[in-house]
DNA sequence: TCACCTTGAATTTTT
DNA sequence: TTCAAGGTGA
C-alpha cells in the first residue's frame, strides 16, 4: 500500500486527521464517505451494498478487498470474488493492486462466474462425467450440436428450429434447472412433448465429446456440489469472504451457486442496483437483490446514495423517472454538484432530422473545444444507428461503435480456433464438421453424411471414423483422395506442435489448409479486415505457454483489442453503456414502442415496462453534465414509415429540470463537406421536407440524377475504414491531384493533399487528421 | 458446387 | 428496408 499514500485526500477534517492519527495504516479508507466507508467496514456477515448509479461502487469493491487484506482477515487467495464481465475483472484487477500493491497476484478467485465455474470444473471433471480438458462451446457450436440433435430425434429441424430449443436450455440452465428438474409441461412445450428428451440428448452428446456450454459451467458446479458435499466444503471452507458485483445481474443458477458456497461462513458482500438492472431478458433475477434480506437473514443494507457523477438537474430527472417503477428498493440519489443544465427534450420531424439535429449538436460542441471522446449518442436498437452513423459521416465526425459481435465470434476466427482444436484434440467432432469443407474442397453434404453414418455405428469421433473410410471404398474416388490429404495434413501439424510454438503452428496450419488463401482471393469489402483479424489471432497467442491454455483462454475470455483511445464520438446501445459515463449523453428514440419497446410491453408487461424505466434511468445517469433526449414523430419500423407519439418516459421526467427545445427550422445550414452538398442539391429542402415519402423519392431521385457523389456516398457507408487499405485496387490512373491541393472528403471532411502515390493520396484533413485514401473517395475543391 | 432468387423475420447480449 | 437462410437451377 505505498502508492495510494502520496494520493491521500488533502482532506482536513478533523475526524480524517484523527483517524489518520489513530490507523495510519488504513490510509486507504481515508477518501471514503461514511456509507461507502461502512460498506467497506462491514467485513461479517450478509452485507448488500445497494450501489446507485455514480455512487463509487467499484471503489467499495475494491477497498473492500483491500481491507480485507491488510487487516489480516484473509488472504488473498481466500477471497471469492466474482464479476459478469472480463473487463471488469480486469478493472477491479487493476485497481485492487494500485490500493495495496502487487498482492492482487494472489488472488487467485478473480473472475467472471464462468471463469471461476471453469476453474473448479477442470479440477474435478472426472466427478461429473468430463475430462480435464473440456472443451468450452461457443454459441455456434451449441446450434450445431443441437440441430444434430433434433434430426438424430426424427424431428423436421424446420418446424422446430434449434434456435429455439437452444433458447429454452438456455433459459433452463439459466433457472439452474437440469434436464431431470424440468416441469415437465414446461419441456413438452417444444416439438410435442418432447423438449425435455432432446435436453437429454443434447447434455449426453456434450459428455460424449468431452464438452460442455456457458450454462454447463456453473450448473455441473451445482451438480458437483450437490453429490459430493466433502468437495463443497473444501470450497466453503477456502472462501472465507465472497464478493459479488452486479448484483442485479444474477439469474437464478448463479444465486443457487452463491448461495452453496455461502452458507457456511455468510460471509457473502454483494454489490448491485436494482434499478439498473436491464439484464432480466436473458435470465437476471431481480428478486434475487430485492430479496436479499429474506435469503440471508441478518443480512446489513447499506445505500449508497452520493452520486459524484451528474449535475443537478440530471440526476432529478433520472431519481424522478425511476420512481415510477414499483418493484424497487427504493434509493434517493443526491449530490453536491452545481444544478448545471437541464436535461433537454428536442422532437425531430423524424428520424433522418433527428440525426441531423443531433449532427449539428455535435459540431456545435466540437466547436467549442468539447472532446468527442466524451460524447456518447446511446439508441435503444441497434438499428437507430444506422442512419446516426450515415448523419456522422456526411459530416466527417469521427465516430467509433461500441459493442456488436465479439472478436471470437467472428466466424474467421471460429474457423482457425475450429482447425487448432482439431489439431490440439482430433475427436473435437464439432470442430472438425466445421472445417472439414472450409475452404470449399469438395467434401459436400454427401460425405459428411458417410462419415456421420460410420462415426455413429462404431461409436467412434469422425476423425476416426474418416480414417477407417479412406481405406475402404464407400467413398468415391475424388472426395476419398481429399480426405485423405485433409487426415494426412493434420497428423503432420499435430507432430508440428510438438516441437513449433503454438503461433507457429497456427501459421503452418493457416497457410497449408487454404485458409488464409481462401479470403485472400475473397473480393469483398470486409475480407481485408478479416485477414487482419487472423493475424491478430496467431499474435494473441504468443502470450500463452502452449496451444491448450491458449484454446482455454480464447474460449472464455478472448476479446478485441479495444485500445483505441482517440478523438471519437461513441455510439451504442442503452445495454452497452452500462458502467460508462460521458459528458454529453445524446437519447434518441424516446418514442413509444420504441423505448419502451413494443415487444418488451407484449412480452413482459409491466416487469417489462419497467424494465424499459430502468434502461432509461441507466442512459440519463451515464452523463455527467448535459443529457438530450430526442423523439421523432414519423420513424420507418421494418421498410414502413409510422407515424410515433412520444415517449411515456418523457411524461415521466419533471417539468423542473427539463427543457424542451425547439427545433431550429428545417433546413440545412453551414457545415462542411458531404452534408451541406446533399442537402443544398434537393430542391426546396425548407418547405418541402413534409412527408417522408417526398424524402424518400427525393432521395432516390438524388441517388439517381447524381451518379457520382451521392453513389460514392452511400458505398462508402459500409465498412468505416476500408477504404484506405490496398482492396480496393482498380486504379483509375493518373489522378490529377497534386501535392497541396484540397479536397473533400465525404467522411473526413476538407483536406490538403500531403502525398500522392499513385491513386493513393495522404491528405492531412483539417479535422480528421492524416489519412490516407484513394482518390476516387475525394473531390476536389476549388 | 455455386450463383441467384424467394422467403421470412426483424430488441437488448455476456460468458 | 435489410438481412440472412434456404431453395432452385445451371
Amino acid at each position: 500500500m505505498s502508492g495510494d499514500l502520496a494520493h491521500q485526500p488533502s482532506s482536513g477534517s478533523l475526524s480524517a486527521r484523527a483517524r489518520a492519527a489513530v490507523a495510519p495504516q488504513l490510509a486507504y479508507l481515508n477518501g471514503l464517505n461514511s456509507e461507502q466507508r461502512a460498506a467497506v467496514e462491514a467485513t461479517e456477515g450478509p452485507v448488500l451494498v445497494l450501489a446507485g448509479a455514480g455512487t463509487g461502487k467499484t471503489r467499495v469493491l475494491t477497498t473492500r478487498i483491500a481491507h480485507l487484506i491488510a487487516t489480516g482477515k484473509a488472504w488473498p487467495s481466500q477471497i471469492l470474488a466474482v464479476t459478469f464481465t472480463n473487463k471488469a475483472a480486469r478493472e477491479m484487477r487493476e485497481r485492487i493492486g494500485r490500493t495495496i500493491g502487487e498482492v492482487a497476484e494472489g488472488m487467485q478467485w478473480l473472475g467472471t462466474f464462468h471463469s471461476i465455474g471453469t476453474k473448479i470444473l477442470r479440477r474435478h471433471a472426472e466427478l461429473v462425467g468430463l475430462r480435464s480438458d473440456f472443451t468450452i462451446l461457443g454459441t455456434d457450436d451449441q446450434l450445431r450440436l443441437m440441430k444434430q440433435v433434433i434430426e438424430a430425434e426424427g424431428i423436421d429441424e424446420k418446424r422446430w428450429p434449434a434456435r429455439q430449443l437452444a433458447g429454452l436450455i438456455d433459459s433452463w440452465k439459466n433457472r439452474g434447472l437440469g434436464p431431470d428438474q424440468v416441469a415437465a409441461g414446461e419441456a413438452g412445450a417444444f416439438a410435442n412433448g418432447k423438449g425435455g428428451r432432446l435436453y437429454r440428448a443434447y447434455q449426453e452428446r456434450l459428455k460424449v465429446l468431452n464438452a460442455v456450454d456457458f450454462g454447463d459451467l456453473l450448473l455441473e458446479c451445482l451438480g458437483l456440489w450437490r453429490e459430493h458435499p466433502d468437495i463443497l466444503e473444501q470450497y466453503q471452507e477456502r472462501f472465507r469472504y465472497m464478493l459479488v458485483d452486479e448484483y442485479q445481474d444474477t439469474n437464478v443458477a448463479q444465486y443457487l451457486w452463491l448461495r452453496l458456497l455461502a452458507q457456511k461462513r455468510k460471509n457473502l458482500c454483494c454489490v448491485g442496483d436494482d434499478d439498473q438492472s436491464i439484464y432480466g431478458w436473458r435470465g437476471a433475477e431481480v428478486d434475487n437483490i430485492l430479496r436479499f434480506e429474506h435469503d440471508f437473514p441478518g443480512a446489513t443494507v447499506i445505500r449508497l446514495e452520493r452520486n459524484y457523477r451528474s449535475t443537478g438537474h440530471i440526476l432529478s430527472a433520472a431519481s424522478v423517472l425511476i420512481a415510477k417503477n414499483q418493484g424497487r428498493l427504493g434509493k434517493t440519489l443526491r449530490t453536491e454538484d452545481e444544478p448545471g443544465e437541464k436535461v433537454t427534450i428536442t422532437g425531430a420531424w423524424d428520424s433522418e432530422d433527428e440525426a441531423r439535429l443531433i449532427g449539428e449538436e455535435i459540431e456545435a460542441l466540437h466547436a467549442k473545444r468539447h472532446p468527442l471522446s466524451e460524447i456518447a449518442i446511446l439508441v435503444r436498437i441497434s438499428a437507430q444507428m444506422r442512419e446516426i452513423e450515415d448523419r456522422l459521416v456526411q459530416l466527417g465526425v469521427p465516430y467509433r461503435v461500441i459493442g456488436g459481435p465479439r472478436f471470437y465470434e467472428r466466424a474467421e476466427i471460429r474457423d482457425a480456433l475450429a482447425y487448432l482444436r482439431v489439431v490440439n484434440q482430433p475427436a473435437d467432432d464439432l470442430a472438425f464438421e466445421r472445417i472439414v469443407n472450409v475452404p470449399k474442397r469438395g467434401l459436400g453434404d454427401a460425405t459428411i453424411q458417410v462419415l456421420h453414418n460410420h462415426a455413429r455405428a462404431a461409436r467412434v469421433p469422425l476423425m476416426d471414423a474418416a480414417r477407417f473410410l479412406v481405406e475402404t471404398d464407400e467413398l468415391k474416388p475424388k472426395p476419398r483422395a481429399t480426405l485423405r490429404d485433409l487426415l494426412i495434413s493434420f497428423s503432420r501439424w499435430s507432430k508440428l506442435s510438438e516441437t513449433l510454438s503454438q503461433s507457429e503452428v497456427a501459421q503452418t496450419v493457416l497457410e497449408e489448409s487454404g485458409y488464409t488463401d481462401m479470403w485472400q482471393k475473397e473480393k469483398s469489402a470486409d475480407a481485408a479486415g478479416r485477414l487482419e483479424n487472423l493475424k491478430e489471432l496467431v499474435r494473441s497467442m504468443e502470450e500463452f505457454p502452449d496451444l491448450q491454455s491458449f484454446l482455454e483462454h480464447v474460449s472464455l475470455v478472448m476479446e478485441a483489442n479495444e485500445s483505441d483511445t482517440s478523438e471519437r464520438v461513441s455510439l451504442m446501445t442503452l445495454h452497452a453503456a452500462k458502467g460508462l459515463e460521458f459528458d454529453t449523453v445524446f437519447l434518441p428514440g424516446w418514442e413509444e414502442g420504441l423505448f419502451p419497446n413494443q415487444r418488451a410491453l407484449d412480452e413482459s408487461g409491466r416487469a417489462g415496462l419497467e424494465e424499459e424505466r430502468r434502461l432509461a434511468h441507466v442512459g440519463l445517469t451515464r452523463a455527467r453534465r448535459r443529457a438530450k433526449i430526442y423523439f421523432a414523430s414519423n420513424r420507418r419500423i421494418h421498410g414502413l414509415w409510422n407515424s410515433t407519439v412520444p415517449s411515456r418516459f418523457i411524461d415521466d421526467l419533471p417539468e423542473a429540470n427539463v427543457e424542451i427545445v425547439e427545433a431550429p427550422a428545417n433546413f440545412s445550414y453551414g457545415g462542411y463537406g458531404g452534408g451541406s452538398r446533399f442537402d443544398r442539391m434537393q430542391p426546396f429542402s425548407g418547405s418541402s421536407y413534409q412527408t417522408p415519402g417526398w424524402q424518400r423519392a427525393q432521395a432516390h431521385r438524388a441517388n439517381a440524377d447524381d451518379g457520382g457523389y451521392s453513389a460514392r456516398r452511400s458505398g462508402d457507408r459500409r465498412g468505416p475504414m476500408m477504404i484506405e487499405g490496398e482492396l480496393v485496387a482498380k486504379s483509375t490512373g493518373s489522378s490529377g491531384f497534386a501535392v497541396g491541393g484540397r479536397v473533400l472528403h465525404p467522411k473526413f471532411g476538407p483536406g490538403t493533399i500531403e502525398a500522392v502515390d499513385g491513386n493513393k493520396l495522404t491528405v492531412e484533413f483539417d479535422k480528421a487528421g492524416r489519412k490516407m485514401v484513394l482518390d476516387s473517395f475525394v473531390e476536389a475543391l476549388g
